[in-house]
DNA sequence: GTCTATAAACAGATAGAC
DNA sequence: GTCTATCTGTTTATAGAC
């Protein structure tokens, strides 16, 4: 599917792989060039020559994270304006976003890099918004006025679709607390059902009562 | 109140601060013990005399993060069995929480330190949990069994308090983002209060949905 | 307790061989 | 494109003056 067409795009992609896991892990600041190249199996000078610098490869993982989130979330359908298949459509939305940042390694290692982003906004945080964040929630608030019947750019609609999203987010980076208290060892797909059944739950209560001021 | 008994209390005090700021913003690795003593008005070497080392200050900050949370959301009276007093207590401590750590300075820099822990595990992740965490999430549990009649212990009931206090760190963590889409320029009592709201709206919900199956 | 000076390891960037 | 070697600055830790 994606086999490098040039040489050097395989370096490139490994690079990229090891500095998201690196970033994701203990921060730009933190995460050390050398052990990124070693991680990737090549050498520090080839971080240079393929990005231009430290600073290149974050706004290149920024590109990669964009590119991928925009990929699994990616606009499907035109949102439905029947509030039942709405509802089903967030729903699944977010039943898929949350298994998909749970159990993907991949998709953990770009959770991670977005929340090192958000703590520390940099110009690579303008991209991963404008490139893939700002849609979703977008299309998020439109399936949720579909299903309520409420404006989807109000600010309360705005706020409710952020509590969501988060709650998956928050997961994934409260693991270690969450496996703690939850006596698990893992999180396997049970485990990542049971959280996303919770998130699922708490949608539901939600629309129900926005949808409710019939009466 | 809290004057310094002995001297080098003042000094240590200032780093603790200095350091939760560092260690919050940039990350632990990304941290330098000399930005830290140059932003506490000391030295670096004190750091090594009042902590033993970078290490030891991490593990500082844990002990003092984890009594400054206890404080806050300290055990007041024991938890009221009326399933609506137990509601409200539920949602004044959630709306507490959420307040102190939108509107705080001192919280938020609070709040970045534990999700930093979060994101990458040490010991000082420990004392956080066993200091404060998992006394908070119990008391909370217990409010909701109050509310809802259910099992304060079962799964579901844990993983539903971790969702609603996820969100509360979501919407501080995720502040950059949170404010773009909103279009607001600062999270101020206002701000804040509409945030608190929709987090109650949630809560609510959420308890009405698990208190209903009388059906 | 506070500080300066210094040691030893490490960071990112780059020149140049291949 | 890939790599080694090196330059320059910064890191943590520590020794010792005051």
């Amino acid at each position: 599917m994606n086999a490098p067409r040039r040489p050097g795009d395989a370096t490139r992609a490994a690079i990229i792989d090891a500095a998201l896991r690196a970033f994701g892990e203990r921060g730009y600041d933190g995460a050390s060039t050398r052990a990124i190249a070693a991680d990737a199996d090549t050498n520090v000078a080839s971080i240079s020559y393929h990005f231009g610098g430290k600073d290149g490869l974050r706004t290149a993982c920024a590109r990669h994270v964009s590119d991928r989130i925009a990929e699994v979330t990616g606009a499907s359908a035109p949102p439905p304006t029947d509030p039942d298949a709405a509802r089903a459509a967030l729903a699944a939305t977010l039943r898929d976003l949350c298994l998909f940042v749970l159990l993907r390694p991949q998709a953990g290692l770009i959770a991670a890099f977005v929340m090192r982003e958000m703590a520390r906004p940099s110009p690579a945080l303008d991209l991963i918004y404008e490139g893939a964040f700002e849609g979703i929630h977008r299309r998020l608030c439109a399936l949720w006025a579909a299903a309520t019947g409420l404006d989807g750019e109000s600010e309360g609609v705005r706020l409710a679709v952020f509590s969501l999203l988060g709650q998956t987010l928050y997961f994934h980076l409260a693991g270690p607390v969450v496996r703690r208290r939850m006596e698990w060892t893992a999180v396997t797909p049970p485990e990542a059902e049971a959280i996303a059944a919770t998130i699922d739950r708490n949608l539901q209560a939600r629309l129900d009562a926005d949808a409710e001021p019939v009466a």
